[in-house]
DNA sequence: ATCCAGGCTCCTG
DNA sequence: CAGGAGCATGGA
């Protein structure tokens, strides 16, 4: 039985000049992008927002210099409040509201991170679509390569989450936090899941479930206080709780300058050795304060590229 | 076989 | 607080 559909579009204007179509190139060639349907011009993910199951489709209207976005919400019920949430959720996504212009007298100011950026002209950070999505994908991707990190996500979301179904395409939906906390160790084991990954990936799955975590009042912290709040949870560094600044909470200063891709390219760009260290990452990033979040974006996105350009 | 990969915890000094 | 060992995975 299909329970009938209704779809409503509207129109967001993002703050100039933006390019669309390289958050497409980015969300192609990111190995974190698992639950993105991404085609030749479209963006498309199902996502629950105030309540409902819905798809969101979103592809560009106009130009770089004069960006419009088309946003269409499917679903059994598309309501206002529904509209409302999944406009919020595309621009934060997108990072639409942030104009860009300081950014790149930052830039300007740095020759070898320009030629980093120089590339992707209208690009800017794409996030993760929830910060507890950003918490369980940066546990699982711990000192593991991002492809095979990849495939350990895979087998968590086909373990624990739902799918929507539009015009009879299946489009996957992330776990609730409390489908997560109710998965056995064994099946998380049984998915190439180490010991510690599985106890810490259900440990915060928990505390998200019963409100020991709390995205929303970590939202309106210090980036600070919240690596402070998330590092108090087992399996949760200063590495992970900075990527889900960066990547969930958008956070547009956050460094996770200890990771060991940002170490390895940052090191080869100003010749600091094979992998810079922490140290020489954050004495670097100073330069890039106030933006060191997109700055971070831009140099994973530019060692992913490499990578596809050598063909993987 | 050895090293590495978008680390974390726990234990020393 | 800084540094290092041990931890578990799969891939090159």
């Amino acid at each position: 039985m299909i329970a009938p559909m209704d779809m409503h579009q509207i129109e967001i204007v993002p703050a100039a000049p933006y390019a669309f179509a390289r958050a497409l190139d980015y969300l192609r060639a990111s190995h974190t992008a698992l639950l993105e349907r991404i085609d030749a011009t479209t963006y498309r993910r199902a996502l629950r927002l105030a309540g409902q199951d819905v798809l969101l489709t979103v592809w560009a209207t106009g130009t770089t210099a004069a960006p419009r976005l088309r946003l269409a919400v499917t679903g059994a019920v598309v309501d206002a409040a529904v509209l409302a949430a999944a406009e919020a959720q595309v621009r934060r996504t997108f990072t639409l509201g942030v104009d860009p212009a300081p950014f790149g007298q930052i830039v300007a100011g740095d020759p070898i991170f320009a030629a980093v950026v120089a590339p992707y002209p209208g690009l800017r950070p794409v996030l993760l679509a929830s910060p507890f999505e950003a918490l369980i994908g940066a546990i699982i991707g711990q000192q593991i390569t991002t492809v095979f990190a990849a495939k350990v996500k895979r087998a968590l979301y086909d373990l624990a989450g739902r799918h929507l179904t539009v015009a009879g395409a299946r489009y996957p939906l992330l776990p609730e936090p409390a489908a997560i906390a109710a998965l056995d160790e064994g099946d998380l084991l049984a998915r190439q899941f180490s010991r510690q990954k599985a106890a810490a990936v259900l440990g915060v799955a928990r505390a998200v479930a019963d409100g020991r975590i709390d995205f929303a009042a970590l939202a309106v912290l210090p980036p600070a206080e919240v690596i402070t709040h998330l590092t108090q949870h087992k399996g949760v560094g200063r590495w992970t709780a900075e990527c889900v600044l960066m990547r969930g909470l958008g956070a547009q200063d956050a460094i996770p300058a200890g990771d060991i891709g940002l170490r390895a390219a940052i090191g080869r760009a100003y010749g600091l050795g094979r992998h810079a260290t922490e140290a020489e990452v954050r004495e670097r990033a100073a330069a890039w304060a106030g933006w060191r979040g997109w700055a971070t974006f831009f140099w994973w996105h530019h060692v992913q590229m490499e990578r596809v350009a050598r063909g993987r």
